[in-house]
DNA sequence: ATAATATTTCGATAAACATCGAAGTGTCAA
DNA sequence: TTGACACTTCGATGTTTATCGAAATATTAT
């Protein structure tokens, strides 16, 4: 991957967190884990009508912060994790290079 | 600061790093540290209009992600390291929850 | 088949954003 | 006090986004 389109993949899926409530579907989509969360369990912690949830959530998907699989008629939403570590990866390698009281992004060495 | 509100700023920042030209500036500030650039370097680096550069200047100074300094008739312009060190804070505490994998947001630990 | 549930797609509307030339502002130098 | 330099603000234009009700799709239950 050309370094110019890492920026720009970066700064797409910065664009989708940027938002209140697309941030607070990140939120939720972390605090569930692997698992997922159904969508109806999305728009229940966010009370928003639906049709904005879905077009948020779809936002989401073509930037591949997230991902969904059909469990009979529910649909259940997971973070991607690995895109959110590279993104953060690529945020602290950014950083690291001129602040020196920050980190590099961290790999598997957190509460394990 | 209220928990919603800390969210609203948090996604107003990341807001403004989602867009390729904003990232392609935060990286040329990170780069020059503390001491900042001129806004006329920063133009060279990226080869944009003035008054486009200008706009998105004043777009990430309006959400504390940068400030600008006189000095004759150059203007500097520098990162608020607090303030990204803050979002990213924000993310990792967002992360952590449920991403066992990954680290809280790191304290003056690195290359110290 | 029909109905109920879970969610998306459509379509319309208003608001926010990105871009860039032209004109304006502040600073220094001759 | 005129001119050059370093930027910003203005103004106009086109594009993208956010929002939400209504209609459509997929799945299961009766």
């Amino acid at each position: 991957m050309e370094v110019n389109s890492e920026l720009e993949l970066a700064a797409a899926q910065l664009a989708e967190l940027g938002h209140p409530t697309r941030l607070g579907i990140f939120r939720v989509l972390v605090r569930a884990g692997r698992g997922g969360v159904a969508v109806g369990d999305i728009q229940l912690a966010l009370d928003i009508p639906g049709s904005t949830l879905s077009h948020h959530l779809s936002r989401m998907t073509r930037v591949g912060l997230m991902e969904q699989r059909r469990d009979g008629r529910t649909l259940y939403c997971s973070l991607k994790f690995e895109t959110v570590e590279a993104l953060l990866g690529f945020l602290y390698a950014e950083c690291c290079v001129g602040m020196p009281q920050m980190q590099a992004a961290p790999q598997g060495n957190c509460c394990d």
